[in-house]
DNA sequence: AGAAAGCGGGAATGCGCTTTCCCAGACAGG
DNA sequence: CCTGTCTGGGAAAGCGCATTCCCGCTTTCT
């Protein structure tokens, strides 16, 4: 038994299917109180429900949002989801997900993917890269972008734009004060402490590392400190775990034999995950935080803050950059401005916890 | 300028849309090579998008996979959706989400939205529950399903059947052992502690909570000991903290004037993420763990293994049973066996850390 | 060599719905 | 009483694609 149609819902009420549809499915105009009730009670007399698909092919527009992550289950994403969803439901949408692992192969992909679905507008939330060898695929995601936008679809990424999308209507950047934040986390923590600085970053070309690895020296270089260290590993715990570990080494005077003994250090990790990661390579090294070394993260993940010791970090409001970079493809949210268009100031807070505090 | 449609391209290339739907996408019947390379070009000249809306139309199929969460910034459900992910793109489908906040009316909502795009299969992650007031949404819900399933949709649903929902074709329930875990974890841990038990449980009628009380109580009861006290509130870290903080006044035996002194206490809460908050609460308190008080919880959510002390918990293979769920969705999957259809067997794995060495 | 079978391509129909366009009746004004 | 303007409902034309027929052609078997 298939699922009942509109025309059978038109039949049963005794009218036709164009009245049927627009006392079901809102339109402008409205039908006689008599007839829209015995439509509306043959509709669920018959357990209808509207075939999206069909309705969308007729209205061109599906009602979806598409949404861009590197992975679901790291707590970054998952809180910018977060935020898509509630502004999906606000908006009375749903959203389509896709995972990418960062690639912009896969992310154009995705884009193509929500293109054919017709999805009204996408939310792209990984960062982007801007390595040599992600070059062209980038210039392809770039390309699938505007084609997308180009036919009406609206597109907003958090952080900074593909590289190479030039813009055209509907394309918007929920910019990121990764770099500024970075950097005001580095002089607050420079008064505090006047060891060594050293920094886990990411891949070299990842974006959001590498604002922040700059923002970081620049607020060093603003504090009249030498440029910190930089160790760069993967962007997950994996290799905030890998990074620890030599440090530890370091720490303990074993990195090289020149030195007799090891040197404190202020750990800076790009991100949240990192730092859990290094600090517990810290810890399998017996070393202690902030005893040995002090460490601080970016992102301020809300599952990570029953961590011991509290970890220094920065607040970002992830679920409401979600939120924004969603709404910000609303159609309604056009009127702001058609030109400027000035984007959603993000602000996030230096938040220095235990981890950090010099013994 | 809308997006170039088949007919378009089979007009450039100079073929029939028969044909160029043909060539295009996957049909029995294969045009010839030169036509095929004709018709090729001409698309990617064109640029060309199949509308999947127009497909799902005339497929009657989507390629979408509905997935209900009750939230997905929660890490346990970020890692079911990573799974449910996965074998979406094994199976080139694409994942719609939805969350609901474990609102059985919600999830009809979901189901029904679902059903309207033609959602080729749908995966309910969230914990049923069976509380009274719930009775009517959860019949509606079974209703949806039910309805949803006979027109063909494949439905799995992680942990409990829902309530009341009868079993058609293509209802499959993945049934999770946490009752039988519970009771592991409680033999495990009545070896190593002869003090009292007690629980941290979530409202009742969340029947993952409830099985897992069960199962803990069972546990104790066969390694002859008194049953746990059960202390019911939030599913979530709030709830965790909260308890926490009753439990850290009973343990400085301020709870009643009767005692003089409070008593060591090992505390089990239902969900890692709780445990997480009781033992935060604790700490707020003074209080030491596992000095103190020991402390287990379940699910072992990987963001939280870092966690200091570690804390004991039951290993459960999120994202594997996000990915069988899914699988057990798809078509292909029926083979096994129509009637009877074993469920596939999920197991989980006690594991004791830190968190209840006692001292 | 003639007929049957096979094969590659096109015309046409329909998936379920929205939306323009059209039409009949109601009503008001001249 | 006739004409002009609304108003509410129906007929029909797509939306973009898959698919069933159907047709003319080349093969293969007797």
């Amino acid at each position: 038994m298939a699922a009942s149609t509109l025309t059978e819902v038109a039949r049963l009420a005794g009218v036709s299917p164009a009245t049927a549809s627009r006392v079901l499915n809102g339109s402008a105009r409205k039908p006689g109180q008599d007839i829209a009730e015995r439509v509306r009670q043959a509709a669920d007399s018959l357990g209808y429900i509207p075939n999206a698909q069909a309705q969308g092919l007729a209205k061109s527009s599906s009602g979806l949002i598409g949404l861009i992550v590197h992975d679901i289950a790291d707590p970054y994403f998952a809180a910018i989801a977060r935020g898509v969803q509630e502004a999906a439901r606000e908006q009375r949408k749903m959203v389509l997900l896709a995972t990418t692992g960062g690639a912009p192969a896969e992310e154009k992909e995705a884009v193509a993917a929500f293109a054919a679905r017709r999805a009204d507008s996408i939310v792209i939330a990984g960062s982007r890269s801007s390595r040599e060898e992600d070059q062209e695929d980038n210039a392809e995601l770039a390309a699938e972008l505007d084609r997308y936008c180009r036919n009406g679809g609206r597109v907003a990424v958090v952080g900074h734009p593909v590289v190479g999308a030039t813009a055209p209507e509907g394309y918007h950047v929920l910019a990121v004060p990764n770099q500024e934040l970075a950097g005001a986390l580095a002089s607050e923590l420079a008064a505090g402490w006047d060891g060594d600085f050293v920094i886990i970053a990411g891949p070299e070309g990842l974006l959001t590392s590498d604002d922040r690895v700059q923002g970081f020296q620049d607020g060093l270089a603003g504090a009249g400190r030498a440029p910190a260290g930089i160790l760069r590993t993967q962007f997950n715990r994996a290799g905030g775990y890998e990074a620890g570990l030599k440090l530890a080494a370091h720490i303990k005077g074993e990195g090289d034999g020149t030195r007799e003994t090891g040197r404190k250090l202020c750990i800076f990790a790009v991100n949240d995950v990192m730092a859990i990661g290094a600090a517990a390579a810290l810890r399998a090294e017996g070393l202690r935080i902030p005893r040995d070394a002090t460490i601080a993260g970016f992102d301020d993940i809300e599952t990570l803050r029953d961590f011991r010791p509290a970890l220094s970090t920065v607040r970002l409001p992830l679920e409401e950059i979600g939120r924004l970079a969603t709404r910000a493809t609303a159609p309604a949210a056009e009127g702001h401005d058609s030109d400027g268009g000035l984007p959603q100031p993000i602000t996030g807070e230096v938040t220095l916890r235990r981890s950090t505090e010099a013994a």
